[in-house]
DNA sequence: AGCGTAATAAGCAAATTTGACTAAGCCGGG
DNA sequence: CCCGGCTTAGTCAAATTTGCTTATTACGCT
Protein backbone atom coordinates (compact mmCIF):
# COMPACT_ATOMS: atom_id res chain seq x y z
CA UNK A 1 0.00 0.00 0.00
CA UNK A 2 2.02 2.70 -1.42
CA UNK A 3 -0.73 5.17 -1.19
CA UNK A 4 -0.53 5.67 2.44
CA UNK A 5 2.93 6.93 1.68
CA UNK A 6 1.41 9.33 -0.53
CA UNK A 7 -0.93 10.48 1.83
CA UNK A 8 2.23 10.89 4.14
CA UNK A 9 3.56 13.33 1.60
CA UNK A 10 1.09 15.92 0.70
CA UNK A 11 -0.33 15.94 3.96
CA UNK A 12 -4.04 16.90 3.80
CA UNK A 13 -5.29 15.23 0.39
CA UNK A 14 -8.31 13.75 -0.63
CA UNK A 15 -8.43 11.16 -3.50
CA UNK A 16 -8.83 12.77 -6.08
CA UNK A 17 -5.36 14.57 -5.63
CA UNK A 18 -4.05 10.94 -4.85
CA UNK A 19 -4.88 9.91 -8.33
CA UNK A 20 -3.64 12.66 -10.54
CA UNK A 21 -0.44 12.41 -8.43
CA UNK A 22 -0.27 8.76 -9.12
CA UNK A 23 -1.75 9.05 -12.72
CA UNK A 24 1.14 11.99 -13.07
CA UNK A 25 3.89 9.47 -12.23
CA UNK A 26 2.17 7.25 -14.12
CA UNK A 27 2.43 5.11 -11.20
CA UNK A 28 -0.51 2.52 -12.71
CA UNK A 29 2.59 0.96 -14.50
CA UNK A 30 4.91 0.21 -12.53
CA UNK A 31 2.92 0.62 -8.97
CA UNK A 32 -0.14 -1.78 -8.53
CA UNK A 33 -2.76 0.72 -7.95
CA UNK A 34 -5.77 1.56 -10.76
CA UNK A 35 -7.60 4.42 -10.47
CA UNK A 36 -10.27 2.58 -8.74
CA UNK A 37 -8.65 1.01 -5.74
CA UNK A 38 -7.63 4.78 -4.65
CA UNK A 39 -11.14 5.02 -2.65
CA UNK A 40 -11.25 1.74 -1.25
CA UNK A 41 -7.91 1.84 0.04
CA UNK A 42 -8.11 5.22 1.52
CA UNK A 43 -11.52 3.77 3.33
CA UNK A 44 -9.50 0.40 4.35
CA UNK A 45 -6.91 2.78 5.69
CA UNK A 46 -8.90 4.69 7.45
CA UNK A 47 -10.77 1.61 9.66
CA UNK A 48 -7.35 0.39 10.45
CA UNK A 49 -6.75 3.85 11.65
CA UNK A 50 -3.93 4.87 9.94
CA UNK A 51 -5.67 7.45 8.37
CA UNK A 52 -8.22 9.95 9.76
CA UNK A 53 -11.08 11.85 7.74
CA UNK A 54 -9.97 15.31 8.42
CA UNK A 55 -13.03 17.04 6.52
CA UNK A 56 -15.78 16.72 4.03
CA UNK A 57 -16.25 19.67 1.88
CA UNK A 58 -18.76 20.49 -0.83
CA UNK A 59 -18.02 22.48 -3.77
CA UNK A 60 -20.84 23.75 -5.66
CA UNK A 61 -23.15 20.84 -6.31
CA UNK A 62 -20.07 18.23 -7.33
CA UNK A 63 -19.27 14.98 -5.39
CA UNK A 64 -18.03 16.27 -1.93
CA UNK A 65 -14.83 15.18 -1.29
CA UNK A 66 -13.08 13.99 1.74
CA UNK A 67 -9.77 14.74 2.74
CA UNK A 68 -7.57 12.79 4.62
CA UNK A 69 -4.52 13.41 6.83
CA UNK A 70 -2.38 10.47 8.73
CA UNK A 71 -2.28 9.48 11.78
CA UNK A 72 1.15 8.82 14.35
CA UNK A 73 -0.15 4.81 13.47
CA UNK A 74 0.16 5.26 9.82
CA UNK A 75 3.39 6.79 9.64
CA UNK A 76 4.83 3.70 11.90
CA UNK A 77 3.29 1.07 9.52
CA UNK A 78 4.07 3.26 6.25
CA UNK A 79 7.77 3.25 7.82
CA UNK A 80 7.40 -0.88 8.34
CA UNK A 81 5.88 -1.10 4.51
CA UNK A 82 9.01 0.79 3.12
CA UNK A 83 11.67 -0.94 5.11
CA UNK A 84 10.02 -4.37 4.12
CA UNK A 85 10.39 -3.38 0.23
CA UNK A 86 14.27 -1.28 0.74
CA UNK A 87 15.86 -4.43 2.53
CA UNK A 88 13.73 -7.31 0.93
CA UNK A 89 14.22 -8.97 -2.62
CA UNK A 90 10.49 -9.73 -3.92
CA UNK A 91 10.77 -11.67 -7.23
CA UNK A 92 7.99 -9.90 -9.66
CA UNK A 93 5.75 -11.82 -11.73
CA UNK A 94 6.58 -11.29 -15.06
CA UNK A 95 4.61 -12.07 -18.08
CA UNK A 96 6.91 -12.83 -20.82
CA UNK A 97 8.74 -14.88 -18.85
CA UNK A 98 5.93 -17.20 -18.31
CA UNK A 99 5.26 -16.62 -22.02
CA UNK A 100 9.09 -17.74 -22.60
CA UNK A 101 8.66 -20.76 -20.81
CA UNK A 102 6.39 -22.26 -23.78
CA UNK A 103 8.67 -21.58 -26.49
CA UNK A 104 8.62 -24.90 -27.66
CA UNK A 105 4.85 -23.63 -28.96
CA UNK A 106 6.07 -21.01 -31.14
CA UNK A 107 7.44 -22.05 -34.63
CA UNK A 108 11.09 -20.74 -34.53
CA UNK A 109 11.36 -18.85 -36.92
CA UNK A 110 8.34 -16.71 -34.91
CA UNK A 111 10.32 -16.84 -32.05
CA UNK A 112 13.37 -15.28 -33.05
CA UNK A 113 11.54 -12.35 -35.44
CA UNK A 114 9.18 -11.46 -31.77
CA UNK A 115 12.64 -11.75 -29.96
CA UNK A 116 14.29 -9.40 -32.45
CA UNK A 117 10.88 -6.99 -32.27
CA UNK A 118 11.50 -6.95 -28.87
CA UNK A 119 14.75 -6.19 -28.61
CA UNK A 120 13.67 -2.87 -30.66
CA UNK A 121 10.94 -2.03 -28.65
CA UNK A 122 13.30 -2.19 -25.60
CA UNK A 123 15.38 0.07 -27.62
CA UNK A 124 13.01 2.58 -28.49
CA UNK A 125 12.25 2.39 -24.73
CA UNK A 126 15.78 3.30 -24.33
CA UNK A 127 16.24 6.31 -26.36
CA UNK A 128 13.01 7.66 -25.16
CA UNK A 129 14.51 7.53 -21.49
CA UNK A 130 17.49 8.46 -22.36
CA UNK A 131 16.13 11.69 -24.10
CA UNK A 132 13.60 12.33 -21.11
CA UNK A 133 17.00 11.99 -18.74
CA UNK A 134 18.54 14.56 -20.65
CA UNK A 135 15.55 16.22 -21.16
CA UNK A 136 15.53 20.15 -19.08
CA UNK A 137 12.35 19.32 -17.80
CA UNK A 138 13.40 16.52 -15.92
CA UNK A 139 16.20 17.95 -14.65
CA UNK A 140 15.13 21.24 -13.66
CA UNK A 141 11.40 20.68 -11.96
CA UNK A 142 12.12 16.43 -10.41
CA UNK A 143 13.78 14.99 -7.70
CA UNK A 144 17.21 13.81 -8.43
CA UNK A 145 16.32 10.27 -7.42
CA UNK A 146 13.66 10.34 -9.90
CA UNK A 147 16.40 10.11 -12.80
CA UNK A 148 17.85 7.73 -11.15
CA UNK A 149 14.83 5.38 -11.18
CA UNK A 150 14.92 5.96 -14.69
CA UNK A 151 18.99 4.45 -14.93
CA UNK A 152 17.53 1.51 -13.22
CA UNK A 153 14.98 1.19 -15.79
CA UNK A 154 17.81 1.82 -18.37
CA UNK A 155 20.40 -0.94 -16.78
CA UNK A 156 17.19 -3.50 -16.88
CA UNK A 157 16.59 -3.01 -20.47
CA UNK A 158 19.93 -2.97 -21.90
CA UNK A 159 20.73 -5.97 -20.46
CA UNK A 160 17.37 -7.62 -21.64
CA UNK A 161 18.25 -6.20 -25.04
CA UNK A 162 21.04 -8.04 -25.38
CA UNK A 163 19.47 -11.07 -24.06
CA UNK A 164 16.84 -10.52 -26.80
CA UNK A 165 19.47 -10.88 -29.61
CA UNK A 166 21.68 -13.57 -28.07
CA UNK A 167 18.54 -15.57 -27.91
CA UNK A 168 17.48 -15.35 -30.79
CA UNK A 169 20.79 -16.59 -32.71
CA UNK A 170 20.46 -19.58 -30.61
CA UNK A 171 16.78 -20.11 -31.59
CA UNK A 172 17.85 -19.80 -35.15
CA UNK A 173 20.71 -21.96 -35.18
CA UNK A 174 18.44 -24.71 -34.69
CA UNK A 175 19.76 -26.10 -31.67
CA UNK A 176 17.33 -28.89 -30.23
CA UNK A 177 15.23 -27.81 -27.32
CA UNK A 178 15.48 -31.13 -25.35
CA UNK A 179 18.18 -31.40 -22.61
CA UNK A 180 21.22 -33.44 -24.26
CA UNK A 181 20.62 -37.01 -22.55
CA UNK A 182 16.82 -37.40 -23.83
CA UNK A 183 17.23 -36.30 -27.46
CA UNK A 184 15.06 -38.81 -28.77
CA UNK A 185 12.61 -39.17 -25.99
CA UNK A 186 10.19 -36.51 -27.82
CA UNK A 187 7.94 -35.76 -25.09
CA UNK A 188 6.00 -32.06 -25.97
CA UNK A 189 4.68 -33.81 -29.16
CA UNK A 190 2.03 -31.72 -30.13
CA UNK A 191 4.11 -28.49 -30.22
CA UNK A 192 4.65 -26.68 -33.41
CA UNK A 193 8.66 -27.37 -33.59
CA UNK A 194 10.43 -28.19 -36.55
CA UNK A 195 7.67 -30.94 -37.75
CA UNK A 196 3.74 -29.78 -36.93
CA UNK A 197 1.96 -33.13 -37.07
CA UNK A 198 -1.36 -31.90 -38.79
CA UNK A 199 -4.07 -32.85 -36.15
CA UNK A 200 -7.96 -31.87 -36.03
CA UNK A 201 -7.44 -29.04 -37.46
CA UNK A 202 -10.75 -29.22 -39.48
CA UNK A 203 -11.92 -26.14 -38.33
CA UNK B 1 -3.87 -17.12 -18.52
CA UNK B 2 -1.32 -19.45 -18.70
CA UNK B 3 -3.43 -21.99 -16.76
CA UNK B 4 -4.42 -22.38 -20.26
CA UNK B 5 -0.73 -23.27 -21.34
CA UNK B 6 -0.39 -25.91 -19.03
CA UNK B 7 -4.03 -27.51 -19.81
CA UNK B 8 -2.22 -27.64 -23.41
CA UNK B 9 0.67 -29.42 -22.41
CA UNK B 10 0.05 -32.41 -20.39
CA UNK B 11 -2.98 -32.92 -22.27
CA UNK B 12 -5.70 -34.19 -19.86
CA UNK B 13 -4.85 -32.98 -16.68
CA UNK B 14 -6.78 -32.55 -13.33
CA UNK B 15 -6.29 -29.53 -11.16
CA UNK B 16 -4.20 -30.88 -8.87
CA UNK B 17 -1.18 -32.29 -11.92
CA UNK B 18 -1.44 -28.79 -12.86
CA UNK B 19 -0.94 -27.19 -9.35
CA UNK B 20 2.20 -29.14 -8.63
CA UNK B 21 3.50 -28.57 -11.86
CA UNK B 22 3.20 -25.14 -11.23
CA UNK B 23 4.59 -25.49 -8.09
CA UNK B 24 7.64 -27.35 -9.27
CA UNK B 25 8.61 -24.44 -12.02
CA UNK B 26 8.20 -22.55 -8.49
CA UNK B 27 5.53 -20.36 -10.89
CA UNK B 28 3.90 -19.00 -7.97
CA UNK B 29 6.71 -15.96 -8.18
CA UNK B 30 6.71 -15.71 -11.94
CA UNK B 31 3.28 -16.32 -12.88
CA UNK B 32 0.91 -14.91 -11.22
CA UNK B 33 -0.41 -17.56 -9.94
CA UNK B 34 -1.32 -18.93 -6.64
CA UNK B 35 -2.74 -22.85 -5.87
CA UNK B 36 -6.18 -21.30 -4.97
CA UNK B 37 -6.57 -19.53 -8.37
CA UNK B 38 -5.85 -22.53 -10.53
CA UNK B 39 -9.31 -24.25 -9.83
CA UNK B 40 -11.10 -21.04 -10.43
CA UNK B 41 -9.38 -20.90 -14.22
CA UNK B 42 -10.31 -24.64 -14.87
CA UNK B 43 -13.93 -23.73 -14.44
CA UNK B 44 -14.03 -20.35 -15.95
CA UNK B 45 -11.86 -21.88 -19.13
CA UNK B 46 -14.68 -24.32 -19.56
CA UNK B 47 -17.63 -22.12 -19.44
CA UNK B 48 -15.85 -20.11 -22.21
CA UNK B 49 -15.66 -23.47 -24.02
CA UNK B 50 -11.74 -22.93 -24.09
CA UNK B 51 -11.54 -26.33 -21.96
CA UNK B 52 -13.73 -29.53 -21.72
CA UNK B 53 -14.16 -31.77 -18.40
CA UNK B 54 -13.31 -35.21 -20.00
CA UNK B 55 -14.44 -37.41 -16.62
CA UNK B 56 -14.79 -37.58 -13.01
CA UNK B 57 -12.96 -40.02 -11.31
CA UNK B 58 -13.10 -41.56 -7.39
CA UNK B 59 -10.45 -42.78 -5.73
CA UNK B 60 -11.56 -44.43 -2.64
CA UNK B 61 -13.23 -41.64 -0.68
CA UNK B 62 -10.92 -38.84 -1.89
CA UNK B 63 -12.15 -35.81 -3.46
CA UNK B 64 -13.44 -36.41 -6.69
CA UNK B 65 -11.03 -35.01 -9.17
CA UNK B 66 -11.76 -33.49 -12.92
CA UNK B 67 -10.13 -34.08 -15.84
CA UNK B 68 -9.95 -31.54 -18.46
CA UNK B 69 -8.76 -31.42 -22.28
CA UNK B 70 -8.10 -28.69 -24.29
CA UNK B 71 -11.30 -27.82 -27.00
CA UNK B 72 -9.58 -26.28 -30.13
CA UNK B 73 -10.99 -23.11 -29.52
CA UNK B 74 -8.84 -23.05 -26.50
CA UNK B 75 -5.90 -24.12 -28.59
CA UNK B 76 -6.91 -20.85 -30.61
CA UNK B 77 -7.02 -18.71 -27.74
CA UNK B 78 -3.55 -19.58 -26.30
CA UNK B 79 -1.99 -18.80 -29.53
CA UNK B 80 -3.22 -15.56 -29.35
CA UNK B 81 -2.70 -14.82 -25.68
CA UNK B 82 1.33 -16.24 -26.23
CA UNK B 83 1.53 -13.84 -28.90
CA UNK B 84 0.26 -10.91 -27.18
CA UNK B 85 3.35 -11.77 -24.59
CA UNK B 86 5.75 -12.71 -27.11
CA UNK B 87 5.55 -9.59 -29.53
CA UNK B 88 3.97 -6.53 -26.96
CA UNK B 89 6.19 -5.28 -24.43
CA UNK B 90 4.25 -5.34 -20.58
CA UNK B 91 6.19 -3.17 -18.27
CA UNK B 92 5.80 -4.93 -14.97
CA UNK B 93 4.71 -3.61 -11.78
CA UNK B 94 7.88 -3.56 -9.05
CA UNK B 95 7.62 -2.72 -5.72
CA UNK B 96 11.03 -1.72 -5.21
CA UNK B 97 10.94 0.92 -7.55
CA UNK B 98 7.31 2.09 -5.62
CA UNK B 99 9.56 2.13 -2.31
CA UNK B 100 12.38 3.86 -3.87
CA UNK B 101 10.41 6.40 -5.56
CA UNK B 102 10.02 7.64 -1.52
CA UNK B 103 13.86 7.87 -1.37
CA UNK B 104 13.57 11.09 0.76
CA UNK B 105 11.85 9.33 3.48
CA UNK B 106 14.66 7.09 4.29
CA UNK B 107 17.89 8.70 5.90
CA UNK B 108 20.49 8.58 4.10
CA UNK B 109 22.73 6.31 5.46
CA UNK B 110 19.90 3.76 6.06
CA UNK B 111 19.48 4.10 2.42
CA UNK B 112 22.95 3.51 0.96
CA UNK B 113 22.87 0.45 3.93
CA UNK B 114 19.76 -0.67 2.01
CA UNK B 115 20.70 -0.57 -1.33
CA UNK B 116 24.25 -2.37 -0.37
CA UNK B 117 22.14 -4.94 1.34
CA UNK B 118 20.45 -5.27 -1.62
CA UNK B 119 23.38 -5.81 -4.44
CA UNK B 120 24.21 -8.50 -2.16
CA UNK B 121 21.29 -10.49 -1.68
CA UNK B 122 21.51 -9.90 -5.49
CA UNK B 123 24.94 -11.29 -5.50
CA UNK B 124 23.38 -14.64 -3.93
CA UNK B 125 20.56 -15.18 -5.96
CA UNK B 126 22.82 -14.61 -9.31
CA UNK B 127 25.32 -17.31 -7.48
CA UNK B 128 22.91 -19.49 -6.80
CA UNK B 129 21.50 -19.25 -10.26
CA UNK B 130 24.65 -20.08 -11.44
CA UNK B 131 24.88 -22.97 -10.12
CA UNK B 132 21.69 -24.05 -11.13
CA UNK B 133 22.98 -23.44 -14.69
CA UNK B 134 25.65 -25.34 -14.59
CA UNK B 135 24.38 -28.12 -12.41
CA UNK B 136 23.59 -31.84 -14.16
CA UNK B 137 20.13 -31.66 -12.94
CA UNK B 138 19.35 -29.00 -15.16
CA UNK B 139 21.44 -29.48 -18.28
CA UNK B 140 20.14 -33.27 -18.26
CA UNK B 141 16.80 -33.41 -17.39
CA UNK B 142 15.06 -29.55 -18.45
CA UNK B 143 14.71 -28.28 -21.65
CA UNK B 144 17.37 -26.23 -23.06
CA UNK B 145 15.32 -22.95 -22.94
CA UNK B 146 14.90 -23.56 -18.79
CA UNK B 147 18.40 -22.35 -19.07
CA UNK B 148 18.00 -19.48 -21.27
CA UNK B 149 15.32 -18.18 -18.75
CA UNK B 150 17.97 -18.31 -16.22
CA UNK B 151 20.04 -16.36 -18.06
CA UNK B 152 17.79 -13.43 -18.46
CA UNK B 153 17.06 -13.43 -14.73
CA UNK B 154 20.77 -13.24 -14.35
CA UNK B 155 21.51 -10.70 -17.23
CA UNK B 156 18.70 -8.63 -15.44
CA UNK B 157 19.93 -8.89 -11.97
CA UNK B 158 23.59 -8.23 -12.81
CA UNK B 159 22.45 -5.33 -14.20
CA UNK B 160 20.73 -3.82 -11.12
CA UNK B 161 23.52 -5.25 -8.77
CA UNK B 162 25.71 -2.32 -10.38
CA UNK B 163 22.68 -0.22 -10.45
CA UNK B 164 23.03 -0.66 -6.62
CA UNK B 165 26.35 0.03 -5.76
CA UNK B 166 26.30 2.79 -8.54
CA UNK B 167 23.59 4.72 -6.78
CA UNK B 168 24.42 3.59 -2.99
CA UNK B 169 27.53 5.56 -3.69
CA UNK B 170 25.70 8.82 -4.86
CA UNK B 171 23.89 8.69 -1.68
CA UNK B 172 26.73 8.63 0.65
CA UNK B 173 27.74 11.55 -1.57
CA UNK B 174 25.60 13.71 0.26
CA UNK B 175 23.98 14.97 -3.31
CA UNK B 176 21.18 16.87 -2.34
CA UNK B 177 17.63 15.39 -3.75
CA UNK B 178 16.18 18.14 -5.35
CA UNK B 179 16.40 19.63 -8.78
CA UNK B 180 19.28 21.78 -9.50
CA UNK B 181 16.82 24.63 -9.98
CA UNK B 182 14.91 24.69 -6.91
CA UNK B 183 17.46 24.07 -4.52
CA UNK B 184 16.31 26.01 -1.47
CA UNK B 185 12.54 25.85 -1.69
CA UNK B 186 11.96 22.73 0.41
CA UNK B 187 9.08 21.59 -0.64
CA UNK B 188 10.01 17.53 0.79
CA UNK B 189 9.67 19.10 4.51
CA UNK B 190 8.69 16.78 7.08
CA UNK B 191 10.83 13.76 5.33
CA UNK B 192 13.75 12.74 7.22
CA UNK B 193 17.05 14.08 5.78
CA UNK B 194 20.20 15.66 6.44
CA UNK B 195 17.80 17.25 9.73
CA UNK B 196 14.96 15.68 10.67
CA UNK B 197 12.74 17.88 12.33
CA UNK B 198 11.41 16.33 15.69
CA UNK B 199 8.21 16.85 14.94
CA UNK B 200 5.49 14.25 17.45
CA UNK B 201 8.24 11.29 18.57
CA UNK B 202 7.06 11.37 21.63
CA UNK B 203 6.59 7.59 22.02
C1' DA C 1 -25.28 32.28 -27.32
C1' DG C 2 -25.08 27.47 -27.74
C1' DC C 3 -22.84 23.10 -27.81
C1' DG C 4 -19.58 19.60 -27.22
C1' DT C 5 -15.66 18.14 -24.55
C1' DA C 6 -12.73 17.83 -20.66
C1' DA C 7 -12.10 18.03 -15.75
C1' DT C 8 -13.86 17.09 -11.01
C1' DA C 9 -14.86 13.56 -7.48
C1' DA C 10 -16.15 9.73 -6.47
C1' DG C 11 -19.15 4.96 -6.25
C1' DC C 12 -20.16 0.24 -7.37
C1' DA C 13 -20.77 -4.40 -9.09
C1' DA C 14 -18.27 -7.94 -10.98
C1' DA C 15 -14.15 -10.47 -11.63
C1' DT C 16 -9.88 -12.17 -9.54
C1' DT C 17 -6.69 -13.60 -6.11
C1' DT C 18 -5.44 -15.03 -1.82
C1' DG C 19 -4.67 -17.91 1.97
C1' DA C 20 -6.58 -20.79 5.07
C1' DC C 21 -9.24 -24.99 5.64
C1' DT C 22 -11.20 -30.05 5.00
C1' DA C 23 -10.86 -34.64 5.15
C1' DA C 24 -9.64 -38.97 3.73
C1' DG C 25 -5.74 -42.32 2.52
C1' DC C 26 -0.79 -43.86 3.04
C1' DC C 27 3.64 -44.80 5.19
C1' DG C 28 7.19 -45.39 8.57
C1' DG C 29 8.61 -45.63 13.35
C1' DG C 30 8.19 -46.90 18.07
C1' DC D 1 -0.59 -52.02 15.85
C1' DC D 2 -1.54 -47.40 15.96
C1' DC D 3 -0.04 -42.45 16.02
C1' DG D 4 1.63 -38.51 13.65
C1' DG D 5 2.65 -36.42 9.70
C1' DC D 6 2.68 -36.01 4.66
C1' DT D 7 0.14 -36.32 0.24
C1' DT D 8 -4.00 -35.93 -2.35
C1' DA D 9 -7.71 -33.01 -4.24
C1' DG D 10 -10.21 -29.50 -3.93
C1' DT D 11 -13.37 -25.84 -1.50
C1' DC D 12 -14.62 -21.38 0.30
C1' DA D 13 -15.14 -16.87 2.26
C1' DA D 14 -12.82 -12.69 2.39
C1' DA D 15 -9.83 -9.24 0.46
C1' DT D 16 -8.49 -6.75 -3.72
C1' DT D 17 -8.61 -4.97 -8.25
C1' DT D 18 -10.75 -3.63 -12.30
C1' DG D 19 -13.22 -0.96 -15.34
C1' DC D 20 -17.23 1.34 -15.96
C1' DT D 21 -20.71 4.83 -14.60
C1' DT D 22 -22.68 9.18 -12.70
C1' DA D 23 -23.48 13.94 -12.51
C1' DT D 24 -22.04 18.58 -12.22
C1' DT D 25 -19.21 22.51 -13.69
C1' DA D 26 -15.66 24.89 -16.46
C1' DC D 27 -13.79 25.84 -20.95
C1' DG D 28 -13.07 26.51 -25.83
C1' DC D 29 -14.96 27.16 -30.33
C1' DT D 30 -17.91 29.02 -33.90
Amino acid sequence: MMILGLVRWMQPVHGYDVRRELLSWSADKWANVQPGSIYHALRKLTDEGLLRAVSTEQVGARPARTTYEVTAKGVEEFETLLRAQWWQLHEVPDPFVAAFSFLPAMPRDEAAAALRNRANLIRAGIESMRASLESDWVRNTKPVHVGWMFELWLARAEAEMGWCGRIAERIESGVSYLPASMEQAEGWSGWTDSAAPGEDDAK
